[in-house]
RNA sequence: UCCUCGGUAGCUCAAUCGGCAGAGCGGGUGGCUGUUAACCACUAGGUUCGAGGUUCGAGUCCUCGCCGAGGAGCCA
């Protein structure tokens, strides 16, 4: 019977089996006359081991010549042992070099510094420590995306070019088209909001660009944002979809990649606390209490990083600041009905100082009063005229909020660099790979 | 745009007061039948980011530049 080809993460239902691995060489050990290949096939990692007196001599030179990340088929049988972290072993009867690489791989075994491991990254990709961060991405994604859909809400994406400023002309990637301006899309926001008015409970999902020239281990120049936005939803039905749908991405994540979370060395249970009802904290309280933990942000002003770290560190769950002063936020957003100075707006802050990870509002629904807010903020009004519209045609109470994926993978990662949460992280000095 | 820190072997870093350029990993050679970032021995490997300057002497001090990181601002 001729060996076939089996993934790595299904070898432990194919024990005393014959197979066929395809993969890479990670890392090798050698005691003279027994290897031990380390192999991974993106599925899983497996320890071969080869004794010389069991497989022809050719077979036991070609393993002791390959250099790291060597590609190769692997034969041998599922073999049961204890000391294998998965509880399986390849004893290896054969070896195919697919292709041994001719210089050593630049991603050693010690440490290495972020600037050299983001210059490889088109390599660093392979490591243990990425794929999981990786499986966790998609997983929030799918997560995230299930809940919604299960919710009734409908994904109506929304463009990535687009000849009106969203939120601000600052931070706005200029591009030629066709001989005019255009730029990439801030947010997908102003269309999902029209989308509502069409489907009740919609949302978006994909990159959105900023051109803020930021250097933090909080930003990035393209990150992808989820976008939800629903008809008849006021300020507080808003922040109860918000704490739901974290509360399923979690609860997805601890469900499957639990493996993923343990290879991060990551406190699990601090996501296992994350449940319903978070925190809530009126813009005022959070100055207050601010102000008595040393910050000196004064009322008005919006909070920094900084403020955002220290409160975070107060609180298990994440918390919610709620209607912050008019003045520090977007036009769009509905005013306070008791307060004019304020809006009807939240910004979610994950715990252990990780900070904002979505920004909501209810949206102004009143033609005029949006207009005045254009006017006020001396932005074109053109623009916005079929923004306007949706004022103007069977105007609705209205709320969504933003969640930037790179942020909550990043937090429930645990990880110190927002640019390990995305695989290709675009910041403002890297553009490769 | 501003502030702070950094750039020394392929990688991660060290080098005292300004006084011979070092280590670990990786590479090479040899050894080892259970290794887990394997281990042991030997070995090769340097335009100390660049340009000036001070000095008997500069990796180290000064000036300018380049590159990067962290942070501020702004935001998800």
């Amino acid at each position: 019977m001729t060996a076939q080809w089996a993934y790595i993460k299904d070898l432990p239902s194919l024990e005393g089996k014959e197979v066929i691995v395809k993969g890479w060489l990670y890392n090798m050990r050698s005691s003279g006359k027994i290897h031990f290949l380390q192999l991974r096939d993106g599925t899983g990692t497996v320890q071969g081991v080869m004794v010389k007196k069991e497989v022809s001599e050719e077979s036991f030179m070609t393993a002791k010549g390959l250099w790291l990340e060597a590609s190769l088929e692997v034969t041998g049988s599922v073999r049961k042992d204890e000391r294998a972290p998965s509880g399986v072993e390849l004893s290896v009867s054969g070896i195919s070099v697919i292709q041994n690489p001719s210089d050593e791989y630049p991603i050693g075994k010690k440490d290495h510094g972020i600037d050299f491991l983001l210059d490889n990254r088109h390599l660093w990709l392979r490591s243990s420590r990425q794929q999981a961060i990786m499986r966790i991405r998609e997983r929030v994604i799918w997560s995230a995306r299930e809940f919604l859909h299960n919710d009734g809400y409908l994904l109506v994406d929304s463009p990535i070019i687009s000849g009106a400023a969203g939120e601000g002309v600052s931070g706005l990637f200029e591009i030629d088209y066709f001989d005019s301006k255009a730029y990439l899309a801030q947010t997908g926001q102003l269309y999902a909001e029209a989308a509502a008015a069409a489907f009740g409970k919609v949302y978006c999902f994909g990159p959105t660009f900023r051109a803020e020239k930021s250097k933090t281990r909080r930003h990035l120049t393209e990150f992808w944002m989820l976008e939800p936005e629903v008809a008849f939803y006021d300020h507080k039905d808003n922040m109860d979809l918000q704490e739901k749908l974290i509360c399923a991405i979690v609860t997805g994540v601890l469900e499957h990649c639990r493996p993923e979370l343990e290879s991060l060395e990551r406190d699990i249970s601090k996501l296992e606390n994350i449940k319903a009802p978070f925190y809530h904290l009126q813009y005022g309280e959070a100055i207050e209490m601010l102000h008595k933990l040393g910050s000196d942000t004064p009322y008005g002003d919006d909070l920094g990083n900084d403020d955002e770290t220290i409160l975070t560190q107060q609180f298990d769950r994440p918390v919610f600041i709620e209607c912050y002063p008019k003045s520090v936020k977007a036009f769009y957003m509905k005013e306070h009905p008791e307060d004019q100075d304020l809006v009807l707006c939240d910004d979610l802050l994950a715990p252990e100082g990780y900070g904002e990870i979505i920004g909501g509002s209810q949206r102004e629904d009143s033609y005029d009063r949006l207009l005045s807010r254009i006017r006020e903020q001396g932005l074109p009004e053109e623009p916005y005229d079929w923004y306007l519209d949706l004022r103007r045609y069977g105007t609705f109470v209205h709320s969504g909020f933003g969640m930037g994926i790179e942020r909550v993978v990043a937090w429930i990662c645990g990880l110190q660099h927002i640019r390990e949460a995305i695989p290709w992280p675009r910041t403002i000095y890297r553009l490769k790979p």
